[in-house]
DNA sequence: GGTTGATGTGTGAACGTGCACACATTGGCA
DNA sequence: TGCCAATGTGTGCACGTTCACACATCAACC
């Protein structure tokens, strides 16, 4: 900036002010953006987030284990929706792999460093020491599905997961299924005790507690192994609610091996939409998830709390919509 | 730092000495310490980015359309490899996505702002803006797959896609089939064309250019097209080397649509090992590609650069296999 | 007892910006 | 003429570190 000003003929304030407005006359402008380009002047970041105490920049933690990061259909769209409206207001979406312990802390300093002016946060665990250290230091932050322990801190956006479940779950007693059992996944979540919930809701007194299968996450080989626990323990089954589109496609390989036929025999709903929902044999019904809407409100509710505008709505609940293919 | 300093009754610069290594007694050190944990010290990076002219943060760039990147199976297992080894040597791993051209123009001012020391870029195509920038720039760099117009000046890891390719289709022959088409995705990328180039050396003499189907990506969509323009050339086809995992589980649709058998009447292979491959019906055999490996060599490879110690090889080509399983 | 080397400590000058303030020049108006 | 507001410009300091250098102390050695 220094040589711009020489090359100019100007100072440094007068070069400041045409980057960052400000009275200049037209002939210093002039002057001062041809020596731009000759010098081939670029900004220093470091030093500028320095002064100003700003980098321009919104995390997007997503705290999966490795491998079912890879798995999960709706991460890539959330952040793909969060990186659209982020790209539109100028800010850089950098995205954080948050896994190990060592990437705890790493992640932690990246946070404190001032890389950042703002987190989403991707299904965060009850208790995680960065849910913690973000509230810590007030950093601006939005939760895309808040963990249970911190309903009112910060804003969260998501979707009515019990309503939802209820919904779908309701719509396999209307079409006659009367021994519904559910594959119950990833209950360490909210998305997941929620989804768990609603199928309570919706079967009401004929609920129990036996025809549920609990597994840990929400993926194909989880689907196949809570199959096999209904299975076993109800051979009468004709109704299923998966906790998720991967999960149905696991238990549909069960029930193909195990001779029941889908919708005939057995009844089969998801959750997701996902691109296993349409390749499935039949294809799925499902609930429709709003992932790319999910992460442009998750960016937007993280820009207001960075400039400082209080939004009115402190955390958004999007609604979702049933998909009914053949499986049910 | 100051305040570290007054509270603990030493200088700015015994504090940076127990911060960053050097002589200090061991009163002072405690001393330090203790100061430390009661002010709440944290280092602000900005600062020291600048003066250092280092972030220890390297960027991982997606140059995929927005689609692409949330369907191919590859992408996140380097990510995650890269993310590993960057993980052990305290970088963090920032990833980027690269799409529109407001994109472009922002990764490039992050870039050259000293966000990060190097970068690691996933699938750039031929005289890409970004590319070029990070060559002028000088940035530290590694290509997962070159582009072909930048064959010496950035290293690049990768796999023998030409040999893989051959080898499979090699095979594919050795199993007796003799109208073998192919359906070649992306040849704007090294890999497809790669693979391309691959089956017509397998092929030799009976290479028949119109036994070969072109379709843009490497997805699920693109197979059920290339797969009917293969079936209304050639009824009599009896193999098929798709150029991905998915794009062979788009053919496997249509083969099954058309009645058509396989692996009997027609035999079918795929490319990457990816989850697809264990699901379609019958399980696809296919080349593996250790994606994992991939991301890890070459974070490795831009460690060894930003560290000023120059690797022994400057590209690397990983070792493919493949899994025969039933489709073929 | 002076020289040497190892160990420990403090100080000032950068790094490249942004911002507050002081100052200069104009034109309009009473 | 004098005053004020609008427009333009330059200067010094601050942001929070790192690093080079100067300096202090102490033990060991010829």
């Amino acid at each position: 900036m220094h040589d711009v000003a020489a090359a100019a003929g100007v100072s440094r304030g007068t070069v400041n002010r045409v980057l960052n407005g400000g009275y200049v006359s037209a002939t210093a402008r002039t002057a001062i953006e041809a020596a731009i380009a000759k010098v081939g002047y670029v900004p220093n970041t470091a030093a500028r987030n320095l002064v100003r105490r700003r980098s321009q920049a919104i995390g997007f933690l997503a705290m999966e284990p490795h491998s079912l990061l890879l798995e999960d259909p709706n991460i890539g769209a959330i952040m793909l929706g969060a990186n659209e409206v982020l790209s539109v207001a100028d800010h850089q979406m950098v995205s954080l792999v948050v896994d190990s312990y060592r990437d705890t802390e790493r992640v932690g300093r990246y946070l404190r460093g001032g890389f950042v002016d703002g987190a989403i946060i991707v299904s965060a665990r009850a208790h995680d020491p960065i849910t913690r250290l973000i509230t810590q230091l007030r950093l601006p932050a939005t939760f895309v599905g808040h963990p249970p322990d911190l309903h009112h801190s910060i804003p969260f956006v998501g979707i009515d997961n019990v309503g939802s479940a209820r919904t779908i779950t309701q719509r396999l007693l209307q079409t006659g299924r009367r021994r519904i059992g559910m594959i119950a996944a990833a209950l360490d979540r909210d998305s997941g005790a929620d989804r768990l919930t609603g199928f309570r809701q919706a079967l009401g007194d004929r609920f129990d507690p036996s025809l549920v299968a609990e597994v840990p996450l929400y993926d194909y080989s989880n689907g196949v192994k809570g199959m096999r626990v209904l299975l076993d323990r109800e051979p009468l089954l004709d109704g299923v609610f998966a906790a998720s589109d991967a999960v149905a496609a696991g238990a549909l390989e069960v029930l193909r091996e195990a001779g029941r036929t889908v919708p005939g025999d057995v009844g089969i709903v998801g959750f997701d939409n996902s691109s296993w929902a349409m390749r499935t044999q039949p294809p799925l019904s499902t609930v429709h998830q709003p992932a790319r809407e999910i992460g442009q409100n998750a960016a937007e509710l993280v820009l207001n709390q960075v400039r400082g505008t209080e939004p009115a709505a402190r955390s958004i609940l999007l609604d979702t919509s049933v998909v009914w293919r053949d499986s049910a």
